[in-house]
RNA sequence: GGCUGGGUAGCUCAGUUGGUAGAGCAGGGGACUGAAAAUCCCCGUGUCAGGGGUUCAACUCCCUUCCCAGCCA
């Protein structure tokens, strides 16, 4: 039993995402709902590539939804964008989510369910201790005597993720009861997924392009001023691609140069790993963005859906 | 033209008294349920610039050709 249905359109950074949402979006009446865990800040503009508002032929939901200064979570991205999905539904729209954050679309998606997070920051520092005073093996060791079972899961240097199942445990859930891993996902929405895809060598050449354009476009001055309100390095959303490079660059630490080429780097790295989490997930259906352009795409995933959705406001539930 | 260094993985370079080579970066693959644009794991054969010589054996020694820096004319 699930709670109504939604499009989803994943792929890797740069391969056109946004422009075919926000097409279907346009033709099927409805909204898009973005899937970023970086466009999620207010004011990280150019440098997410958050489709400006002057583009969209729709409304882009779960877009500045928090200040660069607080540190989002999963969690509260699954529950804020359901909301928005479910409230799209009860009108009798289709959410189209957009994005590539491939966690952030499971929470939303799949069935899961995250622990409460009421432990705040302090539990967490008190392990980040450990694992800096007596290395990360004693950390992982901890967890091996109060929960092996996780701690199997999980490498002993991943010191990120061992803290992780310290927590969980601390609220009463174990890691590995919460893994699932590949074919036993449950759905939380019915979901057609689909995944724009390109060879790996013009999608680099997008994005050095697209970083090119992007300092072109005045990422630099975007940095400078959320800067100004308080982006730290340190933080979430001061580790975005695009802007962990800046913020040295600003300080006088690194050339310009540098940190450009050290963005594209990161750019690329960050698409590998996108393409890596979409290949697990074996109900997602490829578009081949080589073959394919933005109209023919849009075409292609509306075809597919007429029979369950129509155009225009003809949508049913 | 002469002298001195260099030419080794896509890039920057190691290479011990001769036993056919290994690091970093880049790149590739993978994992991943409250930081996920994060975090973590795995993956190194390449005419050792070309040719010749010495040697059982040459990236290593000798000769030679080519190329690149620097210095002297």
């Amino acid at each position: 039993m699930t709670r109504g249905h939604v499009i989803c359109i994943t792929g890797p950074t740069a391969v056109g995402k946004s422009e075919v949402a926000d097409g279907i979006a346009a033709r099927l009446g409805t909204s898009v709902v973005s899937v970023d865990s970086m466009q999620v800040y207010r004011g990280m503009d150019i440098g997410t590539a958050k489709m400006p508002e002057r583009d969209r032929t729709v409304p882009l939901l779960m877009t500045d939804v928090c200040d660069v200064t607080e540190d989002y979570s999963v969690s509260r991205f699954q529950s804020e964008a359901r909301r928005c999905a479910d409230s799209l539904l009860a009108r009798g729209e289709i959410p189209v989510l957009c994005g590539g954050t491939g966690l952030y679309l499971d929470a939303v998606i799949e069935d899961m369910s995250f622990t409460s997070g009421r432990l705040g920051s302090e539990t967490r520092r008190k392990y980040e201790r450990i694992a800096e005073t007596e290395g990360p093996g004693v950390l992982h060791s901890l967890l091996a005597k109060r929960d092996p079972s996780s701690a199997v899961l999980i490498h002993p240097n991943n010191v990120r993720r061992v803290i992780r199942a310290l927590e969980m445990l601390d609220e009463g859930r174990s890691y590995s009861e919460q893994h699932v891993s590949g074919d036993s996902r449950r759905p939380y929405y019915e979901a057609s997924i689909w995944c724009l895809t390109m060879s790996r060598d013009r999608l680099c050449e997008r994005i050095d392009a697209r970083v090119d354009a992007m300092i072109d476009a005045g990422l630099i001055d975007e940095v400078r001023q959320l800067c100004a309100v308080g982006l730290l390095g340190s933080t979430t959303a001061g580790n975005a691609i695009g802007y962990k490079e800046l913020i040295p660059y600003l300080a006088g630490d690194v050339g310009l140069a540098e940190a450009v080429t050290s963005i594209k780097t990161n750019s690329r790295r960050y698409a590998k790993r996108q393409m890596t989490w979409v290949r697990r997930n074996p109900d997602v259906k490829e578009i081949d963005m080589d073959t394919f352009d933005t109209a023919s795409a849009i075409e292609r995933v509306l075809e597919f859906e007429s029979d369950r959705v129509g155009e225009k406001g003809a949508s049913h539930v």
